[in-house]
DNA sequence: ATCGCCGCTACACGAGCGTGTAGTAGCCTA
DNA sequence: TAGGCTACTACACGCTCGTGTAGCGGCGAT
């Protein structure tokens, strides 16, 4: 993840790998473009990692310890102005693993809803049930990432540019900020549910 | 999306179609298990559909019409106590769609998207962007069901499940009936970008 | 009656995939 | 200097995929 050619070809396919992977997910992503794209025989990925699956692997453990070593961006509010392309490319690696539960996208999941739960008790925001509290936050802060062709084509810019990132963070913090329903419609919701719970009191 | 047998072939074929293209996603789903699935040969869905995107369009189709027909649950707060399943596996085939920029899946997107932007004119939030401001909290919408899996497996239990179900919708109820970063926080956003629009004042 | 169309099946084709195998050049050790 | 290990390549195997083709039974129209 660092400069293009003067790195080992082991280091150069995994990159690579991680590249694909990130932009096309791991089914398109051909051993033989990977293979391709970091200027080396197919047979010598298989020599290195032993399978995609192998591959597979090796990219999930750099990620995740990439992400940790470069900080925990991704699980907080923090602004970035400019993103670095390679943590992008991680990002996206790891989203794609959450989406499609891999150990490593299971692993990073686990992360944020823990790191969301210390954050709540910090707070004094009363919820009746955390677990499902930090949890459902954590995924509605994600969908930033899961939803970003969506959301660049709506938008009419890339949301990956300083400019197109700037208008959905900004637009988060405004949703996150103040009350989107009513207290009598969260009210009614609560009823609603209540009212399920409980055994239908007649009929 | 009625009764088991006792349809055409081909709305058999588009039925399962529609089923495994939701469960595996449309390229781990083979024409060959559709088939399988409808209880037809693999020749009788090129006969009828033409291609596999021939078919992957019918189910676009479908799957649009239904969901309008059927009204937009998808895009509002309205609480499900029960979801039939066959909705449940529109959903899925839909979220695959925008998930992945189909051309049905931009279509329901931007059907979200003016919903949303006619729902907010009737609140009184005030917003600098609305667009952005729609765009992101539709995506965060969407997260409890792009997200499905991670959510049911950190809660633990299936978010499909009625219990499960009612935590996850009132824990979103939660999330947007009250403010989750505090003004300051807000302001300091604000702030941060507002320094990086402006050419720096000195230095 | 027969002709043609429609719903439908069986089977083959070619491409692309992950994987397996054989072999080579170079370096490190004895 | 001989042997062996490591990094690496070329090429072939077998499978699965979407697609193509040939053909068959039944039914409605002439």
């Amino acid at each position: 993840m660092s400069s293009p050619s003067d790195l080992t070809a082991r280091a150069r396919i995994r990159d690579s790998a991680l590249k694909l992977f990130a932009e096309r997910g791991i089914d398109r992503a051909t051993v033989r473009d990977i293979a391709l794209d970091a200027g080396v025989s197919s047979g010598l990925l298989r020599h290195h990692f032993g399978s995609k699956e192998g591959l597979r692997d090796a990219c999930d453990e750099f990620a995740l310890g990439e992400i940790t070593r470069i900080g925990s961006r991704f699980t907080t509010f923090q602004v970035l102005d400019r993103i670095d392309p390679g943590v992008r490319l991680l990002q996206r690696y790891l989203i794609q693993s959450m989406l499609e539960g891999s150990a490593a996208g299971n692993a990073l999941f686990d992360r944020m809803i823990e790191y969301a739960e210390q954050w709540l008790a910090t707070t004094d925001i009363k919820v009746a049930d955390p677990r499902a509290f930090v949890a459902v936050l954590s995924a509605m802060k994600l969908s930033m990432f899961t939803m970003r062709d969506q959301l660049s084509r709506v938008l009419g810019e890339d949301v990956d540019e300083p400019s197109g990132w700037a208008r959905m963070l900004q637009a988060s913090v405004e949703i996150f900020s103040q009350p989107i329903v009513t207290p009598a419609q969260a009210e009614q919701v609560r009823n609603a549910f209540a009212r399920l719970d409980s055994p239908t009191p007649e009929e």
